[in-house]
RNA sequence: UGCCCCCUGGUGUAAAGGCAGCACAGCGGUCUUUGGAACCGUUAGUGGAGGUUCGAAUCCUCCGGGGGCAACCA
């Protein structure tokens, strides 16, 4: 991956490529912090991949953190699974894996640094209490009495919580933020809490845990994690987590030391269509006997995924091609299908099945003769060697799908009188249909082309259907499961009602009495088939043996016959209608506004007569008058910025359309320069002085570093140029550079002037009158 | 209902104010001893309305839609 280009970077790359290039980290560390209470699914290894992939591309360190501070819920055993599951996927975390419970003695001396420093408090109220006092996200919360309890009665108590004095809910401690935040989880939010409970991995040495907000990041910070990724759910919880790193690094440089200063970003979790990811859900699957276990083929879980025959290649692949963004969505499960069949394509050699037997007799083929037909494992177009020696005798199996007593349009597999290629071996023709008494097929009597050997034709003639068989004196039976998807419904935890009762009856069939050729007896338990025409298999870890094969489908080929046999279906119409994006259609779409209306906005008596002065006096448009009227520091800036003489309506842009996008994450207050400057700023554009385009160049470098707007222009080298006599030489230029586009400009094209005027604007270092240079342009293009 | 995040073809995404591109799916074709794979071609998109700008998917405003937050879970 390509880190010094941030161009193609998924958001989160493009932010850690620009801390590289700012030289912000040496090398970046990021984490993946499961909670040891479940099995790993598919969409942890999105978050897995990304953070490793992450540290891997950039040469840093990935850990593999349990976020084990809840003791109630979690467990042993799912450490080990997880473990598991992160190194399948390839993950490389280091030799072990690493446990938020050995932070805990850290996680508790920084509490009490926080308790000295008056930065949280023991509540002694109820849950009900202290629920009731956090308000609404319409009503500020209110203190508890406890609030202003002195630092010493603080840390008293939070000592002997410490000490396992009070029972469970007597006590929490309590950061002290502010009670009438916006964000309801800046209200004072619980950082540690009292739970007589045995950790599985400190035992009994805690009777008190910290809560997430406060434990995740100090985890972080002790490991020095650079970027912390987390799914978009933990947007709120960032200005928690940044309130506790800031607290540690004055608490860590206070004892000489030098803090880390990790970063939280959000990114949406990967949802696949067809699949549940909820523990709770998947459990009552497990439970209630509807799957065979988590590692059921047909789970989402990394377990059953593996067992399905999924390799972590595939799953890779998969989420690299989906990349990452902060939108929710739910996957198409094909593209899923597509990575795995396209790593599978080249990994699985082809082997052959028949899932439904029927018996085929060769019958001009000499009884009792075998013979050995050498089958490659792999196609044409799989750059790979080897094959294996496939028997042929007087009686065959194919697939009862491949004969058709009345074949319809298109079909060329096998049908009375016809002929067809048996794979590797012989061109056969069918002369003879056996039925039963209750006219059920038989058995197919047919002859054999022997100059046909190996399937080809010498003769030249033109044999369209090639199918697979098995010698019936030399094939094995063995049992094949066909998995599906599990849910007949793409959203199953959205639907109405119970969850199962969308589940797909048919997402298992057992196939008994397949019959699969000799060689693989004997491979190893997982190794992966294509079996051909069919799809990609692998044996059954946990079940197949030599004696007794089974094999799971991962999944199946891609079928352009079936779809267009399906098309050509009575009326079957599209597939089922995909659930829209977003019911954003809201058909009726009502009422388009000339003028977008003001909202309701609180304003002061004197900031209200501003509004009114703007729109009124300075003959702003309404929603400028709005806007700048809506906050003091704004319309602060905007009198001073007035007050220089440029015209109202240029220093409004200003304010209102230029300077937010430079501003970046400051506030107008902390700007450090005055209206003065921005007023300006608009006078030099007003009269020309400098381009719009220069003038954000300065305003850029103002709201760096400050400076006068004039004097910046003389630095920057910005004073526009709007001599046509110097600005023609260079659309000539790049005219000349570009001349495809030019032709495609003439053509048509006409969004090329962009480009263009782009390309002169850049030449010119930025400072030529760009209304000039693109009328120019269009000059030159005959436009 | 307050605050926060988000919205680009059917789907997942790219484009740092300057050519709306890639992949899957679809459709059509080539090739083929897998109705597989590969290859070629092709359909289709910036939620809406205003504004700023020479130029807007990108910046501003409003509207619409989706998601999150009022656990002593994470």
């Amino acid at each position: 991956m390509a880190y010094a280009e941030r161009e193609g970077l998924d958001f989160i790359r493009a932010i850690v490529a620009e801390d590289l290039r700012a030289g912000k980290y040496e090398t970046i560390v990021t984490r993946f912090p499961p909670e040891p209470n479940g099995y790993l699914h598919i969409g942890h290894a999105k978050a897995i991949l990304l953070s490793y992939g992450i540290a891997a591309e950039t040469g840093g360190r990935f850990n593999l953190r349990f976020d084990d501070t809840n003791p109630e819920t979690e467990d042993v055993h799912y450490v080990q699974s997880i473990t598991d599951s992160v190194r399948w996927l390839g993950a490389d975390f280091g030799d072990e894996p690493l446990f938020a419970a050995d932070y805990f003695g850290q996680m508790y001396d920084f509490a009490e640094y926080l308790v000295r420093q008056g930065l949280a408090y023991v509540d002694s109220s109820t849950d009900e209490e202290i629920r009731e006092a956090r308000g609404t996200v319409t009503e500020p919360g209110r203190p508890t009495r406890y609030r202003d309890r002195p630092v010493e009665e603080n840390l008293d108590l939070f000592r002997r919580m410490r000490a396992g004095e009070f029972p469970d809910g007597a006590h929490v401690l309590r950061a002290k933020i502010d009670l009438a935040s916006k964000n309801m989880l800046l209200r004072d939010p619980l950082i540690y809490r009292i739970r007589h409970a045995h950790h599985y991995r400190t035992g009994d040495a805690w009777c008190i845990y910290p809560l997430y907000d406060y434990a995740h990041p100090v985890e972080d910070a002790i490991e020095g994690i650079t970027h912390s990724l987390c799914s978009l759910e933990f947007d709120n919880n960032r200005a928690v987590y940044d309130w506790v790193i800031d607290h540690w690094q004055d608490y860590v440089r206070g004892q000489g030391g030098t803090p880390a200063r990790p970063h939280q970003y959000e990114f949406a979790r990967g949802e696949l269509e067809y699949t549940i990811t909820s523990k709770r859900k998947s459990l009552q699957l497990v439970k209630g006997g509807y799957v065979s276990g988590w590692d059921d083929p047909r789970m989402a879980t990394l377990a059953g995924l593996r067992r399905r025959g999924v390799t972590p290649e595939a799953l890779r692949n998969f989420w690299d091609r989906m990349g990452v963004a902060k939108f929710n969505s739910r996957i198409d499960i094909g593209k899923l299908e597509f990575a795995i069949r396209d790593d599978l394509n080249t990994r699985a050699p082809r082997v052959l099945c028949v899932l439904r037997p029927l018996k085929v007799t060769i019958t001009n083929y000499p009884e009792g003769q075998t013979e050995e037909l050498d089958a490659p494992f792999w196609p044409h177009d799989v750059p790979k060697e080897g094959s294996r020696p496939l028997p042929f005798s007087r009686t065959v199996y194919i697939d009862r799908d491949d004969f058709m007593e009345m074949p319809s349009k298109g079909f060329h597999r096998l049908s009375p009188g016809a002929e067809v290629r048996l794979r590797y071996a012989y061109v056969i023709r069918c002369d003879h249909v056996v039925k039963d008494d209750d006219g059920q097929i038989m058995e197919l009597r047919c002859s054999y082309d022997p100059a046909t050997r190996g399937g080809g034709t010498p003769d030249g003639r033109q044999v369209k259907g090639t199918i697979q068989w098995v010698s019936a004196e030399h094939g094995i039976p063995c049992e094949v499961r066909l998995y599906d998807r599990l849910f007949t419904v793409p959203d199953p935890e959205a639907e109405e009602g119970d969850f199962k009762d969308h589940l797909n009856p048919d997402s298992l069939v057992v196939v008994q009495g397949a019959v699969i050729e000799p060689g693989v007896r004997d491979d190893a338990p997982g190794s992966r088939y294509q079996f051909e025409r069919v799809g990609y298999f692998c044996s059954d870890v946990v079940e197949s043996r030599p004696d007794a094969l089974v094999f799971n489908r991962t999944v199946t080929l891609r079928d352009a016959w079936a779809r267009a046999a399906e098309k050509g279906a009575a009326g079957s119409g599209p597939k089922p209608e995909k659930k829209p994006k977003a019911e954003r259609a809201a058909s009726e779409a009502p009422k388009p506004r000339s003028k977008a209306p003001a909202p309701d906005v609180q304003r002061s008596p004197e900031l209200e007569a501003r509004r009114a002065r703007y729109a009124g006096e300075l003959g702003l448009p309404a929603e400028e008058a709005d806007l700048l009227s809506r906050e003091l520091a704004t319309s602060e800036l905007f009198e001073a910025a007035l007050a220089v003489g440029a015209p109202a309506k240029a220093v409004a842009n200003w304010v209102i359309h230029e300077l937010p996008r430079e501003q970046g994450g400051r506030t107008t207050e902390n700007l450090p320069f005055s209206g003065r400057e921005l007023g300006e700023l608009a006078a030099l554009v007003e009269d020309g002085t400098v381009s719009v385009t220069g003038a954000r160049q300065v305003l850029a470098e103002m709201v760096k570093n400050g400076g006068e707007p004039r004097d910046l222009v003389a630095s920057l080298g910005l004073q526009q140029v709007s001599d046509p006599g110097a600005l023609a030489p260079i659309v000539d230029q790049v005219l000349a550079a570009n001349p495809a586009k030019a032709d495609e400009y003439r053509a048509g094209k006409t969004g090329l002037l962009g480009f263009f005027v782009g390309q002169v604007m850049r030449q010119s270092g930025g400072n030529a009158n760009p209304a000039l240079v693109s009328q120019l342009v269009q000059e030159r293009l005959g436009g």
